[in-house]
DNA sequence: CTGAATCCATCAGGATACTG
DNA sequence: CAGTATCCTGATGGATTCAG
């Protein structure tokens, strides 16, 4: 092992290089708003008000938007139904699925490293400014 | 399993919860820049310019910023050498590595799903302005 | 209830020029 | 070489209001 482009082919695909399509992806996954809506939708499917009761502090135009490129990107599945009032309902696609466990790896890492990153965090600002 | 919070305590500690301290580390590191940058630094300990020759696209100022608060997370080492013309080398803590793999699977999650997202986005934009 | 529309503040991030 | 300092633009994202 292991700079990944050893064997398989493609070593053009690699998200270090700026021209390769898989930035956008990047971009699109590594992000806060997206991790955090993935790990909600890992358990079960949601209703659009759950989903904003769970991922706490978001607005809804933020919800409305990033779930519109999820679903843009296959990651989320939209069930609308023609109800009054109106349900509409957000699932991970099975392309969503394969991306639950890499983002909630992210999830439970920031969980557990709180401690050494505030420790961290305290001891550079101390270096800084004191 | 397995919402995580079952039986090792701390359930107050969720990403979900936006008064979590982890939000502001996952903030951190579930994000575009910061992902390539440990991915960059993974292999190897790399100085300034040659990170950002690794890391394609990415301005000057944007990697030194980035950098700096990585390092102010704990996340990554600054090694500075007194010489002319300067040295400075960067390389990822011990912290730091344990962040290399989650990041690395969500790269990897992107350059292997490149197609399969794609195929996606065009079903999508032809569902929506065709 | 879902979400579109609007307005507005903040911030990320690029370009350029300059310093030790 | 490795930054710092400015300036500037577009994107992000919050609050609020309105509609189906």
């Amino acid at each position: 092992m292991d700079t990944a482009e050893s064997e398989t082919g493609d070593p053009q695909w690699d998200v270090l290089v700026a021209t390769c399509p898989s930035r956008t992806s990047l971009a699109r996954i590594a992000n806060k708003w997206t991790a955090i809506i993935v790990i909600a939708l890992g358990a079960e499917r949601l209703r659009f008000t759950e989903l904003r009761t769970r991922v706490q502090g978001i607005s809804g135009k933020v919800l409305t938007e990033t779930l519109r490129d999820l679903e843009r990107h296959g990651i989320v599945a939209r069930h609308a139904y023609a109800e009054i009032p109106p349900r509409v309902e957000y699932e991970l696609t099975d392309l969503g699925r394969t991306l639950f466990a890499p983002l909630r790896a992210l999830g439970d890492w920031a969980e557990q490293h709180i401690d050494e990153v505030e420790r961290a965090r305290d001891a550079y600002d101390d270096r800084v400014s004191g």
